[in-house]
RNA sequence: GUCCCCAUCGUCUAGAGGCCUAGGACACCAGCCUUUCACGUUGGUAACACGGGUUCGAAUCCCGUUGGGGACGCCA
């Protein structure tokens, strides 16, 4: 039987982090056993659903490599199938009709939690004849689930869990509008689209039980849970806005990789060894359930941004550069195609710099922009006195006739301060600062090479008087 | 409250009874490299929650305690 998985996210907000690895692990999964990965969006309404929300999630998705094998199943579209399967449990006896009001529930469960009892439902409709129903009542149809013995699942992160029967209750699978509670809509979507291995968050573990009860009414064969520890914020507690970003997109804004998100959340709850970078296809080939840890884990942004650090050294240049001049555009940064250029040609030392995409552009606008930059203030100091003025003068004229080639220009800069008897870094610090505005950026000669012999002139001069 | 799950450095983890004086990674500290900043490199600080068992031997197995987390809706 060929591998089926899926992520069944509820598009009531933007994709999370944990959602993230709940889909990567579930594609991975898929991909390593050479079955198909799916998307099911659970917008079983309750009015909180939302286009827009969807269109999130599967931008988020597409961005991560995280795009289902085939077309996404939309459970809203489902309803008559979900009422269908509630109907054939109700004529096979195995539910039944129950006509209380949700208030009457909400009674019974105030009654309960006041007499510190488990606030579950008493099974009133369970054997009561329905000819006893007030006139004009809708019921709602609940499973008559088992009432002895108890259910297991032999789940493949957690182990063998059980528990007793008498702990479930008569759950409602069809409310009594006719739509299927989630509950029933999830079991009756998992077992239409064949899956094979429900692997998702730990938080629907018990959850687990209720499903198990449906599958088995229905005689139905149960797949393999996987029940995947929750990530929490750094300080253990839920993940949430107040911890920094957690939406996919904003890792997306910060300038983070979708490569080195995918690789730090694959970490996060699973090991190989030693294994610390693990590029997608390797991944793949790799990933496994029985490498998923049982505790939660926590979000650490610090590891995250090393993580991004070592994809952006190995990330292509060209999609790099295109990255960041279009952050640099965003940021109002003006340059033309020489610009865009020169930071193309730098692009190989600035990646060597930078942790993520942001910090990148903030590196490259140097380069991209036009004319002489912004002198900072540590910059500014270096070039302030009349001697670094007089060395930049005599750098210019010196440079005006140096061939242009990044080697012969280290040489020629080597050469120079040997003449003038002082170390490298006394003239490369000083023109640094009249280049770059900066007193960090890559070295001085891969920044003349790249700001080419005009402009390199004209900012020396700038800055010399 | 009831039920379920979890527990190795600050964090992510390796560890399937002897290979553990507990390994790696991030972060942190110190040194080296160096034209700045990074990178790299060398070294360092730092953990088996606690208490009982089982065993010749336990981070690894069992029980309990404590501490976290989750679930108990005509929400998903």
């Amino acid at each position: 039987m060929t591998v089926r998985t899926r992520f069944a996210p509820s598009p009531t907000g933007f994709l999370h982090i944990g959602g993230a690895r709940t889909a990567l692990f579930n594609a991975l999964f898929a991909r390593r056993h050479g079955g198909q990965y799916l998307l099911r969006i659970e917008d079983t309404d309750r009015a909180r659903s939302t286009a827009d929300a969807v269109r999130q999630i599967l931008d988020s998705l597409a961005w991560l490599g995280l795009s289902p094998d085939e077309p996404p199943v939309f459970q809203s579209g489902r309803a008559t199938r979900h009422a269908e399967v509630a109907h054939a449990l109700l004529a096979m006896g195995r539910a039944y009709l129950a006509f209380e009001t949700p208030e009457e529930l909400q009674a019974m469960r105030e009654r309960a939690a006041a007499e510190g009892r488990p606030p579950r439902y008493d099974g009133t409709w369970r054997d009561r004849d329905p000819a006893e129903a007030p006139p004009d009542r809708k019921p709602a149809i609940r499973l008559k689930a088992p009432r002895d013995g108890e259910t297991v699942v032999a789940d493949l992160v957690q182990g063998e869990v059980r528990v007793a029967s008498a702990e479930l209750d008569d759950m409602i699978i069809l409310r009594s509008d006719g739509t299927p509670t989630y509950l029933h809509a999830v079991v009756v979507d998992d077992h239409d689209m064949g899956i094979t291995h429900v692997i998702r968050g730990d938080d629907h573990l018990t959850n687990t039980f209720r499903q198990c009860q449906i599958y088995d009414a229905m005689g139905w064969h149960r797949p393999r849970f996987a029940h995947i520890p929750l990530i929490h914020g750094p300080d253990g507690a839920k993940l949430s806005k107040r911890h920094g970003a957690v939406s996919v997109l904003e890792f997306r804004e910060q300038g983070y990789l979708p490569e080195a998100v995918c690789n730090y959340l694959l970490r996060l709850g699973w090991g190989h060894g030693d294994e610390e970078v693990i590029p997608r296809e390797r991944a793949e080939r790799i990933f496994d359930l029985d490498g998923v840890g049982r505790s939660a884990s926590r979000m650490d942004y610090a590891k995250l941004t090393h993580l991004n650090s070592i994809y952006l050294r190995r990330a292509d240049d060209e999609r790099l550069t295109r990255e960041v001049l279009e952050r640099l555009a965003h940021r109002g940064v003006l340059f033309g195609t020489e610009g865009a250029e020169r930071v193309r040609l730098l692009m190989p030392e600035l990646k060597e710099r930078a942790k993520t995409l942001e910090e990148l552009a903030g590196a490259a606008a140097f380069a991209a922009q036009e004319g002489p930059p912004v002198i900072d203030s540590k910059a500014a100091a270096l070039v302030a006195t009349p001697e670094a003025k007089a060395l930049l003068a005599d750098l210019a004229q010196f440079l005006s006739d140096a061939p242009w080639e990044r080697a012969d220009l280290e040489s020629w800069l080597r050469d120079y301060a040997d003449v003038k008897g002082v170390k490298l870094g006394a003239v490369a610090q000083p023109l640094r600062a009249a280049l770059t505005g900066s007193t960090q950026s890559p070295p001085i000669d891969a920044v003349l090479f790249a700001l080419g012999r005009t402009e390199a002139m004209d900012r020396i001069l700038a800055v010399a008087g």
